[in-house]
DNA sequence: TGACAATCATTGCCTAAGCAATTAATATTC
DNA sequence: GAATATTAATTGCTTAGGCAATGATTGTCA
């Protein structure tokens, strides 16, 4: 079914591979640090890092439920309830039962959420910043052109393997 | 103590930031998908996607110990004791404290793990591969210097960070 | 040699994410 | 309108990582 691969897209080979050379080892080398960094910011408000998503979802109105917060971050419905369980326990955030839909709780952050939330833009912006020391804004708009190259690739790929594996039948 | 940076310097700014448009937020999915796809491809030799780093540390003798093999995989001696619980479970490796020096617990990978740590490094290429179609062997070059610059960015960093908060004085 | 320091592995406690099952409420469809 | 399907939130189980304390050994140095 596909044509074999034209040479020119073998970057990697099994025989020779050295993960430390590779693409994904720097991305992932790259992340651990800002993370890191961006939790030393963070300190002080109390956010953690994988806090700090949820928090400027709620914070900008892109979610205003569990269950849209947990779609707007790509985040289990689980993992969402025990975060908001902490977000709340920290007086970061609070939960009411919807009126008009007895399913679904309506989120709100609290004054110090809101003051917490305030400060995350100035804070990812200055460590990104910082990270992209040295690069011209035609390098910088090189590396996103490609970034967003290899995220399309995702998708495609992503594609391909649910034709292959089709929807599960109905029942 | 800094001098203001220079303007060229400014990608993000906090007054209008887009998560979605950063540089962070696009290594993230990639690297969402990537480990998705590896685990998908690993799913057979039944190491998951956390595992495939330690294994492969084993497989080419980085690294022999359990202290070794924390310091290679930059991970928490705790969490590779309990790595290490999960994996010798499933047959993948064994343990056996060193005759030369007690503290010290000496690793070996099974045939099993032998086997599965020994498709590694196909998987790894032909994914990362896949994710760089379209990219000429230039354009790859060119990414991969752009992050190695980023990675000594961090770096540098960090030395500075460092060296505002001294090591801890001997007590 | 004998006190002190350093190293190694382990364990307990925390945050965190995914999957599956459950319950409640709302939508859909016949 | 009643049976069925869908959606929302929660909870239990698992893997996973970090930090701190512990116990056992080995190294250092006075």
């Amino acid at each position: 079914m596909n044509k074999s691969a034209p040479e020119s897209h073998q970057f990697y080979r099994a025989e020779n591979y050295r993960p430390e050379e590779s693409v994904g080892y720097l991305m992932r080398t790259i992340l651990n640090h800002v993370s890191q960094a961006i939790e030393a910011q963070l300190a002080p408000t109390g956010l953690t890092s994988a806090q700090w998503i949820p928090m400027f979802k709620l914070y900008t109105g892109h979610a205003s439920t569990a269950a849209e917060l947990a779609r707007a971050c790509s985040l289990d419905a689980g993992a969402t309830t025990r975060m908001l369980d902490r977000m709340e326990a920290k007086g970061l955030c609070e939960r009411k039962r919807s009126e008009a839909d007895r399913r679904v709780v309506q989120l709100a952050l609290t004054d110090a959420g809101n003051d917490a939330a305030a400060g995350i833009p100035a804070i990812l912006s200055s460590v990104q910043n910082a990270y992209l020391a040295g690069f011209s804004q035609e390098e910088f708009a090189t590396l996103k052109s490609m970034l967003r190259r290899i995220v399309d690739n995702a998708q495609a790929l992503n594609n391909e393997a649910s034709l292959t594996e089709p929807s599960e039948p109905k029942p």
